[in-house]
Order: structure tokens, then sequence, then C-alpha cells
DNA sequence: ACTTCCACATCC
DNA sequence: GATGTGGAAGTC
């Protein structure tokens, strides 16, 4: 299958990619010539630009002004497929060009040889005049076996200065030494015993395993909630990868998972995996993306990006939790990490397992089309995977203005109490309250930026805008009418449950989880360990608690609005929700093996069908319904959408450049799309730019990105107008 | 007469 | 994306 790529000799004229949206520019090759894939360093104007070789040159340009190729970069060519990868990425998702190899070489210092980097060692000379600080770094190396580490990073290991180090340095205890930057990742064992597994489970896994065994591309759901196993039997899968010699990428939602994750591997199969999110060191960024090319990794975890790590051979792509929404990527490049790791799996031979205890409504389709293949993991507690599901109907409850746990919520969470077990009091929504409203005229408090209200977050003590980041003191006084103490909170945020909380249970210790309260991943996980064995009685959060994270004590999850994500015209606001729910019902496991947990939806509509979809359990009936709506109205997966967002800081201009593209949509009529818009979008100005949608809609088949194409180019967008494609979206916002 | 701002073209 | 240009508007 491998074709040898191209070779160009010196001085031959060759088409460069270059990372800036200039598209392939001409060059000549350097001496020594160059191969197709190459990356290299050339000339623009006064710069030097990171570029890749594309191919051949395009001769639309005056050989005689051709400058050549400056430096070859050491590091790996990227492969054909990887090329095609890229080039039918950008063409999926109307993407140029460059902004696709910016996704793919994003890491530091690319351009700089491979250097070396100081390490510690065991030097010669034996140990003198040890002191206490001396010992915990002699120890800290005797007991990592071998291992090297910077001078400070073995001093942090330490917990002392870096002055300790070099002073066993000195002594020659320690030696410095220079070792390469970038090593390879310590191989995994595929062999090492896994978990055991149940025959269901290990039906599963032989078949994912067979699968990858075979070789070639496909895709494969496999269901499984929380306690089925799913991990377990997905890493079978990339222990058959790994024994194949081949590259397995696990993506994951969230960063914060991630801890917990590398801790299973490094269990599964004795040494950790290469980790690849917006949290890891630049070293660790630029090591891993070379490894990934050199093929010295054998298992990546990351973040959606990890997908465009140019990987020497890649066998098996897990997409973990592949209903999130965090996979699909909204600005810069629209993208879905989901079905980027079909396209690139599709091209490099290589397998897919979509794993979800709640599946998309697309990647459901496709299994019952025959598309993907599907495995179902049964619970290891037989039939009752669920916990025990029951609606609270706040209409028949008694509920004073203010509060917002029912009486008979808060009699479940102390019986929890009186138990020793956790409550998790579930509320999508961040901050104190999401409307500060003047009570002598009526002022709603907004952004100055956007049109958006400002949401009060009292632990801050400040008033944030959701969606340009901008805070402010929260005002005493109204700004509209300058009356002084009318301003009220309206509406609950987590912070503002925690507040009725400490006031209905003075004695319980309560902590609050959202993602604002968080500076890092690593307080976050701080966090969530001190909850999982701490005293905390209560946990209030938004839905990052939603996410895999683990609570042993947790018995009872109260959903404080089950009925937030019904409303809005968002299409997928139904299987949203059930996914939410049913996901953070989920956290609430069973105590001792015998009592299932509980959990508890407050709800003013008992009877919404989406409700009574998560109370039941039947999931099946659920998409099914789902599926046969989207498909009457010609919706996603049975219909074809693309997103069409204008911003500029003029509404007249956006308003009149819209209007002027939708009088001349003729080429979507033609690929029997149709466009509907523009219109103001619901969010209408963001940090100062007014912003107005259309939407394409197209059926399943019809060319979309090429009328699309055809439609836009012959319009020049006025200046500082920004116009984005985005296809297949997932917000309308 | 000088700066500052921006719209716009160019980069091979 | 970064840079340099030229003209327009603002400053002293």
């Amino acid at each position: 299958m491998k074709t040898q790529p191209a070779f160009f000799e010196a001085r031959a004229r060759i088409g460069v990619l270059t990372v800036e949206p200039v598209g392939v520019l001409d060059y000549l090759a350097p001496e020594g010539g160059v191969a197709q894939g190459q990356l290299v360093q050339v000339p623009l104007g006064p710069r030097r630009v990171l570029g890749l070789v594309w191919g051949p040159g395009l001769g639309d340009f005056d050989l005689a002004k051709l400058r050549p190729v400056a430096r070859v970069l050491d590091a790996e060519p990227f492969d054909a497929r990887f090329l095609d990868f890229l080039t039918r990425a950008a063409d999926y998702t109307l993407t140029p060009l460059p902004l696709m190899l910016r996704m793919a070489t994003r890491a530091p210092d690319l351009d700089q040889p491979p250097a070396a980097r100081r390490v510690i060692v065991p030097g010669g000379a034996p140990p003198t005049r040890m002191t206490e600080a001396r010992e915990r770094v002699m120890q800290v190396l005797a007991d990592h076996g071998g291992a090297s580490f910077a001078p400070s990073e073995l001093a942090q290991l330490a917990g002392v200065g870096t002055a300790v180090v070099k002073g066993l340095v000195t002594a020659g205890t320690l030696a410095e030494v220079q070792a390469p930057r970038d090593l390879p990742y310590p191989p995994l064992d595929p062999a090492r015993p896994g978990k055991p597994l149940d025959a269901d489970q290990q039906a599963a896994a032989d078949s994912l395993r067979g699968a990858v065994r075979a070789g070639g591309y496909g895709t494969t759901l496999l269901r499984g909630v929380t306690g089925s196993g799913k991990t377990e039997v997905y890493l079978e899968a990339v222990a058959e990868c790994l024994a194949q010699g081949r590259q397995a990428l696990v993506l994951l939602p969230e960063i914060a998972l991630s801890a917990e994750f590398l801790d299973r591997v490094e269990a599964r199969f004795g040494a950790r995996p290469g980790e690849w999110h917006s949290g890891i060191t630049r070293t660790e960024r630029r090591r891993l993306w070379h490894m990934a090319g050199r093929g010295q990794v054998g298992l990546v975890v990351g973040a959606r990006s990890a997908l465009f790590l140019p990987f020497r051979d890649l066998g098996l792509i897990v997409v973990d939790e592949e209903h999130d929404s965090s996979y699909k990527q909204e600005d810069v490049v629209y993208y879905s990490a989901r079905d980027m790791a079909v396209l690139r799996a599709s091209i490099n031979g290589a397998q897919v397992v979509l794993a979800s205890a709640t599946p998309s409504l697309e990647s459901w389709v496709n299994a019952g089309m025959g598309k993907y293949r599907r495995l179902d993991l049964r619970s290891r507690y037989g039939t009752a995977e669920l916990p025990d599901m029951a609606a609270i109907d706040l209409r028949s409850e008694e509920m004073p203005s203010g509060r917002w746990i029912s009486p008979s919520l808060a009699g479940a969470v102390d019986a929890r109490i009186a138990k020793g077990e956790q409550s998790l009091l579930f509320l999508n929504r961040r901050g104190f309250a999401p409307v500060t409203v003047c009570r002598a005229c009526g002022e709603q408090i907004a952004c100055h930026q956007c049109d958006a209200r400002m949401v009060e977050h009292r632990f801050q003590n400040r008033l944030i805008c959701h969606q340009c980041g901008e805070t402010r003191p929260i005002p005493t006084a109204c700004p509209s009418c300058k009356v002084e103490g009318k301003l009220a909170p309206i509406g609950p945020g987590v912070e503002r449950i925690a507040e009725e909380v400490a006031a209905r249970f003075p004695d319980a210790k309560a902590t609050v989880l959202s993602s604002d309260l968080f500076h890092s991943a690593r307080a976050l996980k701080d966090t969530i360990a001190e909850i999982a064995n701490g005293d905390t009685q209560i946990i209030i959060g938004t839905q990052i608690v939603a996410k895999g994270h683990n609570f042993p004590r947790l018995s009872l999850v109260g959903v404080i609005d089950a009925d937030l994500g019904l409303q809005g015209a968002d299409l997928r606001a139904a299987e949203r929700s059930f996914q939410l729910m049913r996901q953070v019902a989920g956290r609430a496991g069973r105590m001792s093996g015998t009592t299932p947990g509980l959990a508890l939806l407050q709800t003013h509509q008992p009877d919404h069908s989406v409700i009574r979809a998560i109370l039941s359990g039947e999931d099946e009936a659920f998409w099914n319904a789902e599926a046969a709506g989207r498909q009457a109205t010609g919706m996603p997966p049975f219909g074809r959408l693309a997103g069409i967002i204008l911003s500029h800081p003029d509404l007249g201009v956006v308003s009149d450049f819209a209007r002027h593209l939708a009088a001349h949509a003729a080429p979507l009529e033609r690929a029997g799309a149709q466009l509907w818009g523009p219109v103001p979008a619901p969010i209408a100005r963001i940090r100062g730019r007014h912003r107005m949608r259309m939407l394409v809609h197209a059926p399943r088949q019809a060319p979309v990105q090429a009328a699309i194409a055809d439609w836009l180019a012959p319009h020049k967008p006025p200046t500082n107008l920004r116009l984005s494609v985005d296809i297949d979206p997932q917000s309308f916002l």
C-alpha cells in the first residue's frame, strides 16, 4: 500500500503549503533536494514561515522570482495518508488548507533542531555530609530507579530548593549531564493481563480485537453505562492494536478526566501513555508531536486536537463519551472530532470505537443502518443498570419564592446524611443568579459588549458576562435609574443553591463544583479527590459533575431544574437533555451492593416525553421517537445543515452583506439546498460585533460543501466582516 | 509639518 | 498572519 513520496532535486520548482493563509506557493527545492511531506522553512517577504512540501510547483509564478527553501526541518515527513486526511478534512469543513496545516503543526519550536536538556543523574562520588534535604533528593532518585530529571523537576519532587540539588552536584554525589530532549515514550506492554472480564465484556472485547487484527477501516458503536466495563473493553482493542505494532489514540472529552484514565492505562499496560491537551507543558507537547511522527509513542490520550497529530501508523481511534458536545470545535476551524476520527480512520485503514452510554442520534442511526457495527454491554449488576429514578412534581410541592430545593428532595438528602452517604444537587447554571433586575425601573443588567445579561457570581463578588468574560463589581445602584438598593438577583445558579443548602442543612458540609471556581485542571482534580475521600455530604455542581468523575459514596442525585434544557428551539434540545440527565443520574451509585442509587428530577412537566424517557429507562423508544421526528422534517442525520455566521461591528454592514448573499443563492438551489435567513443570531451581539445567521438545509446526499463554496466565492466580504461556515452545526447561537 | 489610523495588497 | 504602503484624518 505504501507509495514512495515524490522527491525533488535541488533547485526544482516545488509547491509549498505555508501555514499562513496564502495557500500553495512555488519555491526552489534546497541543496540536497527535498521530499513531498517534509516540513520546511521558507522565506515569505521579510519573514520565514513554516511550510510543507506539497508537490510539484504550480508554475503560475515567474521562475526568476522564485526563492529557495531556507531550511528542511528535522521532523518526520507527513505521509501521503496524512496529507490526504488534511485535504479532505479541509474540503469537508470548508476550512482553508493553511489552517489545517497549522492545526497539524501545533507544537512549539518546530523550527529548532532537537536540543539537549540538562538532567541530573547519580554522580561517582560517595555521599558526603548528608542533610535531611539531601536525603530526600537521593530518595526521590532511588524511588524512580534510573529515571533522570531536570534539576528543577527533581527539586520539586523532593520538596527542596534547587540549591540543594546544585550542592549535591558540586559535591559530586550527583552529576549534571546533557540528554536528548525528545525521548521515546516507554513502550506499553499489551501482553500484561487486564482486569477479568465477564462473558458479555469478553465477547465485546473479542469482537473489537478481531476487527483490529483483521486490519482495515471499520467503526463500532460501543454502548455501555458507567460500571459496565466499557473502558476495560476498549482497552483490549488498544492492546490488540499495540500488539500489531500500530499506534492507538483515545480521545476524551475533558482534560480533568485524563488523570484518572492515565492511571488505568498504567495499571493495564505498565507504563503511561502520551498525553495531549491544552494543559501539557511545551516540552511535553514538542516531545509527543515528534514521537507520534516517529512511531515512538504507542498510545496517545488526548483532547480533540490530538486527532491532528502526525501519527506514523494509526491503527485505532477510540472516542470516549462520543456524544459529548466538547468534541465539536466552534472557533477558527469548525469541526467534529468524532466525524474527523472516522475520516482519518477510513484513510488510514484504522478502526474507530465510539463509546457512550447515551450515543448521539447520528451514531445511533448510523449503527441502525449498518454503517457502524454496534456492541452493547449489560451492566455488571444485571438489569438494574440505572439508579431508581423518579420525578418530583414541583406543581404540588410547597416552594416559597427564592427556594429551589423542594421538601421532598430535602427529605431525601436528610436520609442520605443520616446514613453517611453523599448527595449531589445538579443545576446546569454557573454563578449565583442569571439575572439581576432593578425593582425600581425593571432594568436587567446587561453586558456592554454583548446581547447578554450579566450573571452574578457572589463567590467572586462580581458580575460576569458568560459570552465575552467581561466582569464588573456588583453595583449597589441601578445603572439605568440610579436608584440605590433596589437591585435583586433573579433565578438560581449553583452558588445560590449552596446558600440554600447552608440554610436548610446547617450542619452538613457542602462543596460547589463549577468550572469557573477552578483555575486549573489540577485544582479541580484535587477537589474531586477530596470529595471522594473527605467529609463532604452535599455536592452542588454544574455539568462538570456529569463527566465521569467517580464519587464512590454518592447515592442520591437531585436535579434542581430538569426542565432547563427542554426549552429553546434547538433541534437537539431533547437529545442533549436526555444525555445530560442520564449521565448525571448515573452518578448515583449502588451502596454496598444492595440498595440501588436514587435520582430525583424536579420538574414542572413530569409528563414531558423527554422526562418520561429518562425516568422509564426505555432508551430505544426515545431514540426511535427522536429519529422519527428528525426524519419527518429532514433534519440531521436524515438531512444536512450548515450554519453561516456573519459578524461586524456595524449592524448595517452585516445585514446588507447577509441580504446580498441571500439574494444570490442560486448555486445552493441548483444543488437542491435551501437557504433559511438571514436572521439576527440568538445572541445578536458578542464583544461588540453584531451577528447574523443563515442556515443551509439540504437532503442527505446533496453536495453541500461544494454548493456553499460556489455560492460564496464570487462575493468579497466587506472589510472587517467575519464569515464562518459551520458544517453540521451543533450550536445555533 | 508632523503623527496616527485604517483599508488594502502582497508575500512565491 | 505579518508587514508595508498610501491616503485620510487628527494634532501642534
